[in-house]
DNA sequence: GTAGTACTAGACGGTACCGTACCTTACCAT
DNA sequence: ATGGTAAGGTACGGTACCGTCTAGTACTAC
Protein backbone atom coordinates (compact mmCIF):
# COMPACT_ATOMS: atom_id res chain seq x y z
CA UNK A 1 0.00 0.00 0.00
CA UNK A 2 2.70 2.55 0.71
CA UNK A 3 4.49 1.64 -2.32
CA UNK A 4 1.49 2.54 -4.47
CA UNK A 5 0.82 5.76 -2.05
CA UNK A 6 4.67 6.62 -3.08
CA UNK A 7 4.14 6.06 -6.40
CA UNK A 8 1.15 8.22 -6.75
CA UNK A 9 2.22 9.52 -10.09
CA UNK A 10 2.69 13.13 -9.23
CA UNK A 11 6.16 13.35 -9.22
CA UNK A 12 7.57 8.98 -8.32
CA UNK A 13 9.48 8.03 -11.13
CA UNK A 14 7.32 5.14 -12.59
CA UNK A 15 7.55 1.56 -11.25
CA UNK A 16 8.98 0.37 -14.65
CA UNK A 17 11.66 3.04 -14.04
CA UNK A 18 12.21 2.00 -10.13
CA UNK A 19 12.59 -1.63 -11.31
CA UNK A 20 15.24 -0.41 -14.01
CA UNK A 21 16.77 1.33 -11.10
CA UNK A 22 17.05 -1.45 -8.76
CA UNK A 23 18.34 -3.91 -11.33
CA UNK A 24 21.04 -1.93 -12.49
CA UNK A 25 21.99 -1.17 -8.64
CA UNK A 26 21.95 -4.72 -8.66
CA UNK A 27 23.49 -5.54 -11.44
CA UNK A 28 26.63 -3.22 -10.39
CA UNK A 29 27.17 -5.08 -7.55
CA UNK A 30 27.18 -8.35 -8.99
CA UNK A 31 29.34 -7.28 -11.54
CA UNK A 32 31.81 -5.50 -9.73
CA UNK A 33 32.09 -9.01 -7.45
CA UNK A 34 32.27 -11.60 -10.24
CA UNK A 35 33.30 -9.79 -13.47
CA UNK A 36 31.28 -9.89 -16.52
CA UNK A 37 32.04 -13.50 -17.28
CA UNK A 38 31.54 -14.63 -13.57
CA UNK A 39 28.38 -12.98 -13.11
CA UNK A 40 24.87 -14.52 -13.93
CA UNK A 41 21.98 -13.46 -14.69
CA UNK A 42 19.80 -14.66 -12.19
CA UNK A 43 22.07 -13.55 -9.79
CA UNK A 44 21.76 -9.92 -10.96
CA UNK A 45 17.27 -10.53 -10.86
CA UNK A 46 17.77 -12.31 -7.23
CA UNK A 47 19.33 -9.46 -6.19
CA UNK A 48 17.40 -6.88 -7.86
CA UNK A 49 14.23 -9.07 -6.24
CA UNK A 50 12.96 -8.77 -9.72
CA UNK A 51 11.89 -11.62 -12.20
CA UNK A 52 14.43 -12.32 -14.67
CA UNK A 53 11.48 -11.82 -17.45
CA UNK A 54 11.85 -8.27 -15.89
CA UNK A 55 15.54 -8.06 -16.45
CA UNK A 56 14.91 -9.03 -19.71
CA UNK A 57 12.03 -6.85 -20.51
CA UNK A 58 14.67 -3.49 -19.93
CA UNK A 59 17.69 -4.87 -21.05
CA UNK A 60 18.09 -6.90 -23.95
CA UNK A 61 20.70 -8.85 -22.61
CA UNK A 62 23.64 -9.48 -20.75
CA UNK A 63 26.34 -7.42 -22.67
CA UNK A 64 24.32 -4.09 -23.32
CA UNK A 65 23.37 -4.38 -19.16
CA UNK A 66 26.75 -4.53 -18.39
CA UNK A 67 27.63 -1.42 -20.75
CA UNK A 68 24.57 0.29 -19.31
CA UNK A 69 26.07 -0.22 -15.76
CA UNK A 70 29.75 0.88 -16.69
CA UNK A 71 29.14 3.67 -18.69
CA UNK A 72 26.11 4.83 -15.96
CA UNK A 73 28.56 4.56 -12.94
CA UNK A 74 31.41 6.35 -15.11
CA UNK A 75 28.48 9.13 -15.33
CA UNK A 76 27.61 9.44 -11.93
CA UNK A 77 31.17 9.36 -10.73
CA UNK A 78 32.60 11.90 -13.22
CA UNK A 79 30.11 14.50 -12.07
CA UNK A 80 31.88 14.32 -8.37
CA UNK A 81 35.33 14.33 -9.16
CA UNK A 82 36.88 16.54 -11.60
CA UNK A 83 34.99 19.60 -12.06
CA UNK A 84 35.59 21.24 -8.93
CA UNK A 85 38.89 22.53 -9.06
CA UNK A 86 38.50 25.12 -11.25
CA UNK A 87 35.78 26.72 -8.45
CA UNK A 88 38.30 27.09 -6.32
CA UNK A 89 40.27 29.86 -8.59
CA UNK A 90 41.26 32.08 -5.76
CA UNK A 91 44.23 31.76 -3.40
CA UNK A 92 47.88 30.57 -3.52
CA UNK A 93 48.51 27.78 -6.16
CA UNK A 94 49.94 24.77 -3.19
CA UNK A 95 46.76 25.47 -1.24
CA UNK A 96 44.65 25.22 -4.41
CA UNK A 97 46.73 21.63 -5.67
CA UNK A 98 46.57 20.44 -2.42
CA UNK A 99 42.97 20.95 -1.78
CA UNK A 100 42.62 19.70 -5.48
CA UNK A 101 44.83 16.62 -5.16
CA UNK A 102 43.28 15.13 -1.54
CA UNK A 103 39.69 15.60 -3.18
CA UNK A 104 40.19 14.22 -6.32
CA UNK A 105 42.39 11.18 -4.73
CA UNK A 106 39.55 10.82 -2.24
CA UNK A 107 36.92 10.25 -4.97
CA UNK A 108 39.39 8.10 -7.66
CA UNK A 109 39.83 5.74 -4.20
CA UNK A 110 36.54 5.05 -3.23
CA UNK A 111 35.53 1.79 -3.62
CA UNK A 112 32.89 1.95 -6.04
CA UNK A 113 35.41 3.40 -8.51
CA UNK A 114 38.18 1.00 -8.09
CA UNK A 115 36.19 -1.90 -8.65
CA UNK A 116 34.82 0.05 -11.55
CA UNK A 117 38.38 0.56 -12.99
CA UNK A 118 39.59 -2.92 -12.16
CA UNK A 119 36.64 -4.33 -13.69
CA UNK A 120 37.09 -2.03 -17.30
CA UNK A 121 40.87 -3.32 -16.94
CA UNK A 122 39.83 -6.71 -16.81
CA UNK A 123 37.35 -6.63 -19.68
CA UNK A 124 38.99 -4.49 -22.14
CA UNK A 125 39.47 -7.51 -24.37
CA UNK A 126 35.85 -7.77 -24.61
CA UNK A 127 34.26 -4.09 -24.04
CA UNK A 128 36.99 -1.87 -25.81
CA UNK A 129 34.72 1.24 -26.11
CA UNK A 130 34.20 0.61 -22.43
CA UNK A 131 38.45 1.41 -21.67
CA UNK A 132 37.79 4.55 -24.09
CA UNK A 133 34.71 6.10 -22.25
CA UNK A 134 36.20 5.77 -18.79
CA UNK A 135 39.52 6.85 -20.06
CA UNK A 136 38.28 9.99 -22.01
CA UNK A 137 35.29 10.99 -18.80
CA UNK A 138 38.04 10.22 -15.73
CA UNK A 139 41.87 10.94 -16.35
CA UNK A 140 41.76 12.48 -19.96
CA UNK A 141 39.34 15.07 -18.99
CA UNK A 142 40.92 15.51 -15.50
CA UNK A 143 44.42 15.97 -17.36
CA UNK A 144 42.88 18.76 -19.48
CA UNK A 145 41.13 20.75 -17.12
CA UNK A 146 44.27 20.70 -14.78
CA UNK A 147 46.56 21.52 -17.44
CA UNK A 148 44.27 24.72 -18.25
CA UNK A 149 44.30 25.89 -14.41
CA UNK A 150 47.95 24.93 -14.72
CA UNK A 151 48.88 27.40 -17.36
CA UNK A 152 47.02 30.33 -15.77
CA UNK A 153 48.53 29.37 -12.33
CA UNK A 154 52.19 29.57 -14.04
CA UNK A 155 51.31 32.68 -16.14
CA UNK A 156 50.20 34.54 -12.50
CA UNK A 157 53.43 33.43 -11.23
CA UNK A 158 55.56 35.00 -14.25
CA UNK A 159 56.23 30.99 -15.54
CA UNK A 160 55.75 29.59 -18.54
CA UNK A 161 55.02 25.49 -18.46
CA UNK A 162 56.31 24.91 -21.79
CA UNK A 163 53.88 21.57 -21.88
CA UNK A 164 51.22 21.89 -19.24
CA UNK A 165 49.33 19.04 -20.42
CA UNK A 166 52.57 17.24 -19.56
CA UNK A 167 52.92 18.82 -16.19
CA UNK A 168 49.06 17.78 -15.57
CA UNK A 169 49.71 14.53 -15.79
CA UNK A 170 52.90 14.44 -13.72
CA UNK A 171 51.21 15.98 -11.03
CA UNK A 172 48.16 13.13 -11.50
CA UNK A 173 51.02 10.91 -11.38
CA UNK A 174 52.59 11.86 -8.39
CA UNK A 175 49.38 11.99 -6.59
CA UNK A 176 47.71 8.63 -7.92
CA UNK A 177 50.48 6.27 -8.62
CA UNK A 178 51.16 4.84 -5.23
CA UNK A 179 48.46 4.48 -3.84
CA UNK A 180 46.30 2.85 -6.62
CA UNK A 181 48.97 1.10 -7.76
CA UNK A 182 49.04 -0.49 -5.00
CA UNK A 183 45.04 -1.06 -4.09
CA UNK A 184 45.04 -2.22 -8.18
CA UNK A 185 47.19 -4.95 -6.95
CA UNK A 186 46.57 -6.25 -3.69
CA UNK A 187 42.74 -5.47 -4.00
CA UNK A 188 41.93 -4.40 -0.25
CA UNK A 189 39.62 -1.38 -1.22
CA UNK A 190 39.82 0.20 2.48
CA UNK A 191 43.45 0.02 3.15
CA UNK A 192 43.80 3.01 2.83
CA UNK A 193 42.78 5.69 5.90
CA UNK A 194 41.86 9.59 4.76
CA UNK A 195 44.93 10.70 6.10
CA UNK A 196 46.78 8.29 4.55
CA UNK A 197 45.53 9.47 1.39
CA UNK A 198 45.65 12.78 2.14
CA UNK A 199 49.58 12.33 2.83
CA UNK A 200 50.03 11.18 -0.79
CA UNK A 201 48.09 13.74 -2.00
CA UNK A 202 50.11 16.72 -0.11
CA UNK A 203 53.97 15.47 -0.97
CA UNK A 204 52.77 14.54 -4.53
CA UNK A 205 52.09 18.56 -4.85
CA UNK A 206 55.12 19.61 -2.97
CA UNK A 207 57.32 17.08 -5.24
CA UNK A 208 55.23 18.82 -8.30
CA UNK A 209 56.05 22.16 -7.29
CA UNK A 210 59.29 21.53 -7.00
CA UNK A 211 59.68 19.87 -10.40
CA UNK A 212 57.68 22.70 -11.95
CA UNK A 213 59.01 25.72 -10.59
CA UNK A 214 56.07 26.77 -8.68
CA UNK A 215 56.72 29.15 -5.58
CA UNK A 216 54.61 27.91 -3.09
CA UNK A 217 53.08 30.48 -1.48
CA UNK B 1 62.05 -40.18 -35.09
CA UNK B 2 64.01 -37.16 -34.35
CA UNK B 3 61.59 -36.18 -31.59
CA UNK B 4 62.84 -39.39 -30.02
CA UNK B 5 66.67 -37.90 -31.09
CA UNK B 6 65.94 -34.87 -29.23
CA UNK B 7 64.60 -36.50 -26.06
CA UNK B 8 68.09 -38.34 -25.79
CA UNK B 9 68.47 -38.56 -22.08
CA UNK B 10 71.84 -37.19 -22.11
CA UNK B 11 70.47 -33.36 -22.12
CA UNK B 12 67.31 -33.08 -23.97
CA UNK B 13 64.23 -32.21 -21.59
CA UNK B 14 62.38 -35.20 -20.88
CA UNK B 15 58.74 -35.36 -22.83
CA UNK B 16 57.20 -35.06 -19.78
CA UNK B 17 58.87 -31.92 -18.95
CA UNK B 18 58.20 -30.79 -22.71
CA UNK B 19 54.54 -31.12 -22.47
CA UNK B 20 54.19 -29.21 -19.65
CA UNK B 21 55.90 -26.67 -21.03
CA UNK B 22 53.86 -26.65 -23.66
CA UNK B 23 50.47 -26.86 -21.69
CA UNK B 24 52.19 -24.07 -19.53
CA UNK B 25 52.75 -22.02 -22.91
CA UNK B 26 49.50 -22.60 -24.16
CA UNK B 27 47.77 -21.98 -20.91
CA UNK B 28 49.11 -17.97 -20.74
CA UNK B 29 47.83 -17.35 -24.12
CA UNK B 30 44.44 -18.38 -23.34
CA UNK B 31 44.29 -16.92 -19.83
CA UNK B 32 45.50 -13.78 -21.16
CA UNK B 33 43.35 -13.72 -24.14
CA UNK B 34 40.02 -14.68 -22.10
CA UNK B 35 40.81 -14.24 -18.41
CA UNK B 36 40.14 -17.10 -16.04
CA UNK B 37 36.49 -17.21 -16.47
CA UNK B 38 36.18 -17.33 -20.09
CA UNK B 39 39.28 -19.93 -20.46
CA UNK B 40 38.85 -22.90 -21.27
CA UNK B 41 40.40 -26.01 -20.10
CA UNK B 42 39.70 -27.79 -23.83
CA UNK B 43 41.11 -24.43 -25.56
CA UNK B 44 44.12 -24.78 -23.51
CA UNK B 45 44.81 -28.84 -24.32
CA UNK B 46 43.75 -27.92 -28.15
CA UNK B 47 46.33 -24.84 -28.26
CA UNK B 48 48.96 -27.58 -26.33
CA UNK B 49 48.04 -29.87 -28.94
CA UNK B 50 47.58 -31.89 -25.56
CA UNK B 51 45.10 -34.19 -24.36
CA UNK B 52 42.92 -32.48 -22.09
CA UNK B 53 44.10 -36.10 -19.86
CA UNK B 54 47.80 -34.81 -20.05
CA UNK B 55 46.54 -31.50 -18.39
CA UNK B 56 45.07 -32.89 -15.84
CA UNK B 57 48.05 -35.43 -15.22
CA UNK B 58 50.00 -32.19 -14.86
CA UNK B 59 47.98 -29.97 -13.36
CA UNK B 60 45.29 -30.69 -10.59
CA UNK B 61 42.41 -28.45 -11.76
CA UNK B 62 42.13 -25.06 -13.67
CA UNK B 63 43.04 -23.04 -10.60
CA UNK B 64 46.12 -24.48 -10.39
CA UNK B 65 47.10 -24.16 -14.26
CA UNK B 66 46.39 -20.42 -13.62
CA UNK B 67 48.14 -20.10 -10.57
CA UNK B 68 51.44 -21.43 -12.12
CA UNK B 69 50.52 -19.86 -14.86
CA UNK B 70 51.00 -16.37 -13.08
CA UNK B 71 53.88 -17.19 -10.92
CA UNK B 72 55.60 -18.33 -13.42
CA UNK B 73 55.84 -15.18 -15.97
CA UNK B 74 56.24 -13.29 -12.84
CA UNK B 75 59.37 -14.91 -11.85
CA UNK B 76 60.48 -14.91 -15.59
CA UNK B 77 59.70 -10.86 -15.98
CA UNK B 78 61.51 -10.11 -12.08
CA UNK B 79 64.60 -11.61 -13.44
CA UNK B 80 64.47 -9.35 -16.48
CA UNK B 81 63.42 -5.96 -15.53
CA UNK B 82 64.47 -4.92 -12.12
CA UNK B 83 67.85 -5.98 -11.43
CA UNK B 84 70.58 -4.15 -13.48
CA UNK B 85 70.17 -0.99 -12.41
CA UNK B 86 72.72 -0.90 -9.57
CA UNK B 87 75.26 -3.10 -11.85
CA UNK B 88 75.82 0.71 -13.97
CA UNK B 89 77.31 2.09 -10.58
CA UNK B 90 79.05 4.73 -12.58
CA UNK B 91 78.80 7.96 -14.16
CA UNK B 92 76.14 10.89 -13.69
CA UNK B 93 73.21 10.33 -12.02
CA UNK B 94 70.96 11.98 -14.84
CA UNK B 95 72.23 9.40 -17.55
CA UNK B 96 72.15 6.30 -15.22
CA UNK B 97 68.05 6.87 -14.15
CA UNK B 98 67.85 7.89 -17.67
CA UNK B 99 68.96 4.28 -18.92
CA UNK B 100 67.62 2.69 -15.70
CA UNK B 101 64.16 4.76 -16.86
CA UNK B 102 64.41 3.61 -20.33
CA UNK B 103 64.79 -0.04 -20.11
CA UNK B 104 62.30 -0.20 -17.27
CA UNK B 105 59.59 1.32 -18.86
CA UNK B 106 59.93 -0.93 -21.52
CA UNK B 107 60.25 -3.88 -19.48
CA UNK B 108 56.67 -3.25 -17.72
CA UNK B 109 55.24 -2.14 -21.50
CA UNK B 110 56.11 -5.63 -23.18
CA UNK B 111 52.82 -7.26 -24.03
CA UNK B 112 52.83 -10.20 -22.10
CA UNK B 113 53.47 -7.92 -19.23
CA UNK B 114 50.62 -5.42 -19.93
CA UNK B 115 48.18 -8.55 -19.83
CA UNK B 116 49.60 -9.98 -16.88
CA UNK B 117 48.93 -6.95 -14.72
CA UNK B 118 45.82 -6.46 -16.39
CA UNK B 119 45.01 -10.14 -15.67
CA UNK B 120 45.95 -9.90 -12.29
CA UNK B 121 44.10 -6.96 -11.40
CA UNK B 122 40.87 -8.35 -12.82
CA UNK B 123 41.47 -11.56 -10.54
CA UNK B 124 42.19 -9.80 -7.45
CA UNK B 125 39.16 -10.76 -6.05
CA UNK B 126 39.64 -14.95 -7.08
CA UNK B 127 43.20 -14.89 -6.50
CA UNK B 128 44.68 -12.02 -3.89
CA UNK B 129 47.83 -14.06 -3.24
CA UNK B 130 48.75 -13.40 -6.84
CA UNK B 131 48.28 -9.62 -7.08
CA UNK B 132 50.44 -10.03 -3.69
CA UNK B 133 53.36 -12.10 -5.57
CA UNK B 134 53.14 -9.74 -8.57
CA UNK B 135 53.22 -6.79 -6.27
CA UNK B 136 56.22 -7.60 -4.15
CA UNK B 137 58.23 -8.59 -6.85
CA UNK B 138 57.66 -6.44 -9.39
CA UNK B 139 56.84 -2.79 -8.05
CA UNK B 140 57.82 -3.13 -4.20
CA UNK B 141 60.94 -4.91 -5.20
CA UNK B 142 61.78 -2.27 -8.29
CA UNK B 143 61.27 0.44 -5.43
CA UNK B 144 63.56 -0.99 -2.74
CA UNK B 145 66.36 -1.58 -4.94
CA UNK B 146 65.55 2.19 -6.51
CA UNK B 147 65.42 3.68 -2.98
CA UNK B 148 68.82 2.18 -2.15
CA UNK B 149 70.72 3.50 -5.22
CA UNK B 150 69.00 6.99 -4.71
CA UNK B 151 70.52 7.28 -1.04
CA UNK B 152 73.64 6.58 -2.07
CA UNK B 153 73.49 8.82 -5.41
CA UNK B 154 72.28 11.63 -3.76
CA UNK B 155 75.02 11.28 -0.64
CA UNK B 156 77.24 11.11 -3.29
CA UNK B 157 76.11 14.55 -4.46
CA UNK B 158 76.02 16.04 -0.45
CA UNK B 159 72.55 15.56 -0.68
CA UNK B 160 70.19 13.61 2.03
CA UNK B 161 66.90 12.58 1.03
CA UNK B 162 64.56 12.45 4.29
CA UNK B 163 62.70 9.66 2.59
CA UNK B 164 64.04 7.08 -0.13
CA UNK B 165 61.33 4.65 -0.44
CA UNK B 166 59.36 7.46 -1.54
CA UNK B 167 61.33 9.46 -3.42
CA UNK B 168 61.63 5.99 -5.81
CA UNK B 169 57.91 5.27 -5.93
CA UNK B 170 57.94 9.46 -7.12
CA UNK B 171 60.46 8.42 -9.90
CA UNK B 172 58.72 5.14 -11.04
CA UNK B 173 54.91 7.42 -10.71
CA UNK B 174 56.17 9.83 -13.19
CA UNK B 175 57.86 6.75 -15.81
CA UNK B 176 55.31 4.87 -15.43
CA UNK B 177 51.87 6.43 -14.89
CA UNK B 178 50.80 8.16 -18.52
CA UNK B 179 51.69 5.41 -20.67
CA UNK B 180 50.38 2.77 -18.39
CA UNK B 181 47.37 3.97 -16.84
CA UNK B 182 46.21 4.53 -20.91
CA UNK B 183 47.57 0.98 -22.25
CA UNK B 184 45.66 -0.10 -19.02
CA UNK B 185 42.31 0.99 -20.03
CA UNK B 186 42.59 1.31 -23.70
CA UNK B 187 43.80 -1.81 -24.63
CA UNK B 188 46.20 -1.30 -27.35
CA UNK B 189 49.59 -3.47 -26.23
CA UNK B 190 51.35 -1.68 -29.39
CA UNK B 191 50.37 1.72 -29.32
CA UNK B 192 53.68 3.11 -28.29
CA UNK B 193 56.56 3.02 -30.13
CA UNK B 194 59.99 2.68 -28.14
CA UNK B 195 61.03 6.27 -29.11
CA UNK B 196 57.66 7.25 -27.42
CA UNK B 197 58.36 5.14 -24.11
CA UNK B 198 61.92 6.54 -24.91
CA UNK B 199 60.04 10.15 -23.85
CA UNK B 200 58.02 9.50 -21.50
CA UNK B 201 61.24 8.20 -19.16
CA UNK B 202 63.10 11.06 -20.21
CA UNK B 203 61.37 13.89 -19.14
CA UNK B 204 59.88 11.63 -16.02
CA UNK B 205 63.76 11.55 -15.04
CA UNK B 206 63.60 15.23 -15.29
CA UNK B 207 60.96 16.00 -13.40
CA UNK B 208 62.24 13.84 -10.87
CA UNK B 209 65.48 15.20 -10.65
CA UNK B 210 64.41 18.72 -10.52
CA UNK B 211 62.13 18.24 -7.37
CA UNK B 212 64.47 16.03 -5.36
CA UNK B 213 66.91 18.66 -6.17
CA UNK B 214 69.72 16.12 -8.07
CA UNK B 215 72.23 18.12 -10.09
CA UNK B 216 71.91 16.33 -13.81
CA UNK B 217 75.43 16.18 -14.76
C1' DG C 1 -15.20 -2.46 -11.74
C1' DT C 2 -12.64 -3.81 -15.81
C1' DA C 3 -9.38 -3.89 -19.46
C1' DG C 4 -4.70 -3.72 -20.12
C1' DT C 5 -0.14 -3.56 -18.83
C1' DA C 6 3.91 -4.73 -15.97
C1' DC C 7 5.59 -8.19 -13.11
C1' DT C 8 6.34 -13.00 -10.82
C1' DA C 9 7.49 -17.76 -10.72
C1' DG C 10 9.23 -21.55 -12.57
C1' DA C 11 10.43 -24.52 -16.22
C1' DC C 12 12.87 -25.54 -20.55
C1' DG C 13 16.01 -26.01 -24.78
C1' DG C 14 20.37 -25.44 -26.03
C1' DT C 15 24.95 -24.86 -25.07
C1' DA C 16 29.32 -24.79 -22.76
C1' DC C 17 32.35 -26.34 -19.50
C1' DC C 18 34.90 -29.00 -15.67
C1' DG C 19 36.81 -33.02 -14.32
C1' DT C 20 36.79 -38.16 -14.94
C1' DA C 21 36.54 -42.75 -17.21
C1' DC C 22 37.70 -45.92 -20.78
C1' DC C 23 40.20 -47.73 -24.14
C1' DT C 24 43.75 -47.37 -27.65
C1' DT C 25 48.28 -45.91 -29.29
C1' DA C 26 53.12 -44.34 -28.97
C1' DC C 27 57.27 -44.45 -26.59
C1' DC C 28 61.21 -46.19 -23.43
C1' DA C 29 64.14 -49.60 -20.79
C1' DT C 30 65.64 -53.97 -20.59
C1' DA D 1 61.12 -58.10 -28.94
C1' DT D 2 58.26 -56.99 -24.95
C1' DG D 3 56.22 -55.30 -20.94
C1' DG D 4 55.14 -51.10 -18.60
C1' DT D 5 54.38 -46.32 -18.53
C1' DA D 6 52.93 -41.91 -20.57
C1' DA D 7 49.90 -39.80 -23.70
C1' DG D 8 45.96 -39.59 -27.16
C1' DG D 9 41.13 -39.49 -28.36
C1' DT D 10 36.68 -39.38 -27.00
C1' DA D 11 32.72 -39.82 -24.62
C1' DC D 12 30.17 -38.93 -20.33
C1' DG D 13 27.97 -37.19 -15.80
C1' DG D 14 26.98 -33.28 -13.62
C1' DT D 15 26.43 -28.59 -13.42
C1' DA D 16 25.73 -23.83 -14.66
C1' DC D 17 24.12 -20.45 -17.45
C1' DC D 18 21.67 -17.63 -21.21
C1' DG D 19 17.68 -16.32 -23.16
C1' DT D 20 12.79 -17.74 -23.98
C1' DC D 21 8.24 -19.39 -22.91
C1' DT D 22 4.00 -20.16 -20.34
C1' DA D 23 0.83 -19.25 -17.02
C1' DG D 24 -0.68 -16.85 -13.34
C1' DT D 25 -0.62 -12.33 -10.33
C1' DA D 26 -0.35 -7.35 -8.92
C1' DC D 27 -0.98 -2.90 -10.21
C1' DT D 28 -2.75 1.32 -13.15
C1' DA D 29 -6.15 3.91 -15.89
C1' DC D 30 -10.51 4.86 -17.32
Amino acid sequence: MDSSVAADNAEGPSRGARKRAAILEAAQQVFFAHGFVGASMDQVAATASVSKQTVYKHFSDKEALFREVVTNVVRVRDGGIATDFLSTGDGPIGERLRSFARHFLKGVMQPNVLKLRRLVIGETGRFPELGQSFYDLGPRRAAQQLALALRDAAARQGLSLEDPKLAAEHLLSLILWIPLNQVMLLGDENSFTDAALDRYADVGVSAFLRAYGFSDG
